[in-house]
RNA sequence: GGAGGGAUACUCAAGCGGCCAACGAGGGCAGACUGUAAAUCUGCUGGCUUAUGCCUACGUAGGUUCGAAUCCUACUCCCUCCA
């Protein structure tokens, strides 16, 4: 591979390069003495599955050690463990030492997915952060303003409208940027939104005495939504863990405009033919055909090849052709010989989460039982029997009832 | 330490003694139309073996009242300004 078809790759689908100059030159310099270049990028311990947008970053650190070099995957878990300790943020809660081996233990299960394990580091930041001590700490601090503390964006906003900050949100930046002191990081990868953190790295080593990382930002995944960013607790996410039938079911329910911004982000298509597939559409071909050759080439990736094309297929007899799903979730009660009413049926299912929910889905003709629509509220189903309960066009049960 | 403002359902946000299970918006779910897309239209969006009934809910705990999200008291938490 020539230079500059390797500053190509390793420069695609990024935001921002930080000194971009500087990056080309650090890149050519360690190719020409052999150098390995150790790249970091920092995950949260909290979130233990992996998620496409999670990718972005993992592609990125697969593509730097393809040229060589050093990908450290780093888990921050001693701010982790600490959580948001004004306890105000649910989604932060402390966690143990325990919680947070486990969460590894599943990060390294699913990142081997994409990375090279012979060239990853799993390093956790409590290792040099717990030794710190209040001292190493308040002179960590001493590194920085306020006043440039308040330029992150978060802040300044959330200050000029009256939220409140509180002071230890100024110690997880300098200590993430801490973290690149400690690991003598030659890039950091991360989010756009992690930009000022990424910069306070670059601040830190300097004060420290290192030559700064290079930062490269990636753009944010938005979610199935196409709105919000990609994350668990939206609910808008594709997990790489993911069964083949579901990842490619959530890739066909994207709009057509967030397709386009997947190929760009997610696919390793050359940039040319993506730009033909836009031009195909544009000419009149089914979007919908092109997002299926997305949904194969992710479910292919994830699962292995063939995967995508078997997904493909059960997704067409399925929703094209309407035949039922294959493994529908089965449920075995016993009930009086009188039988068990529809609408607790379906909550007993797990279809709904309450019975005045199932009468309002009746109400709204999505409850059908053995594909026939329901419109009596008050229907019972005898005993014994067997029914396939179906809400809407995606939530089914296969209900056997047997009497007591 | 002092002064003022605020806390309402998933979120934002009305309500300021009965018509409030609580306007509206967003989000979500469902139906129609489709390509399980978008856009659009419509409906729903506390619980209860479904009842012109009961229970739980408007920061927490009490109180006034025939009746309180609405009034009073105390408490908790939050924001701003002054010091």
């Amino acid at each position: 591979m020539t230079f500059d078809a390797l500053i190509a790759e390793l420069e695609r689908g990024t935001d921002e390069i930080i000194p971009a100059t500087d990056f080309r030159a650090r890149i050519r310099e360690a190719s020409s003495k052999a150098q390995t270049l150790r790249i970091k990028a920092g995950f949260d311990p909290t979130a233990k599955d992996l998620h496409l947008g999670h990718t972005l970053l993992l592609n990125k650190l697969r593509a730097f050690q393809e040229a060589g070099h050093e990908a450290v995957f780093l888990i921050g878990d001693f701010t982790g463990m600490i959580g948001d300790p004004t306890g105000k943020n649910e989604t932060r809660r402390p966690l143990t030492r325990e919680q947070v081996q486990e969460n590894a233990e599943t990060y390294k299960e699913q990142v081997f997915k994409i990375l090279d394990p012979e060239k990853t580091t799993i390093a956790f930041n409590s290792a040099w952060l717990d030794p710190l001590g209040a001292e190493g700490m308040i002179r960590l601090a001493a590194q920085h303003t306020v006043a440039r503390m308040l330029e992150r964006d978060d802040f300044t906003k959330r200050y000029a409208s009256g939220q409140p900050i509180a002071i230890h949100e100024f110690l997880y930046p300098l200590l993430q940027g801490y973290d690149s002191v400690a690991l003598k990081a030659d890039v950091e990868l991360g989010g756009t939104d992690q930009k000022f953190n990424l910069l306070m790295g670059r601040h830190l080593q300097s004060a420290y005495g290192q030559r700064p990382q290079i930062i490269m930002t990636s753009p944010i995944l938005e979610g199935l939504d196409g709105v919000h960013k990609m994350s668990k607790s939206l609910g808008n996410y594709i997990g790489v863990s993911e069964p083949p039938k579901d990842m490619f079911g959530k890739l066909m329910s994207i709009s057509d405009t967030l397709m386009w911004r997947y190929f760009d982000l997610l696919s390793f298509r050359p940039l040319a033919e993506i730009a033909g597939l836009r031009a195909d559409v544009e000419a009149g071909a089914n979007p919908r055909d092109i997002k299926m050759a997305l949904g194969v080439e992710l479910v292919n990736r994830f699962h292995g090849m063939g995967a995508g094309e078997l997904a493909r297929e059960a997704f067409i007899a399925q929703f094209s052709h309407g035949t039922l799903p294959e493994n529908i979730p089965e449920l075995r009660m016993s009930v009086p010989a009188a039988g068990l009413p529809l609408l607790k049926a379906l909550k007993e299912a797990g279809l709904v989460s309450s019975a005045s929910e199932a009468g309002r889905m009746v109400e709204q003709k999505a409850v059908r039982v053995d594909q026939q629509r329901v419109e009596d509220r008050g229907l019972v189903l005898p005993a014994p029997g067997e029914y396939l309960l179906q809400v809407g066009s995606r939530r089914f049960c296969r209900l056997f009832l047997s009497p007591i």
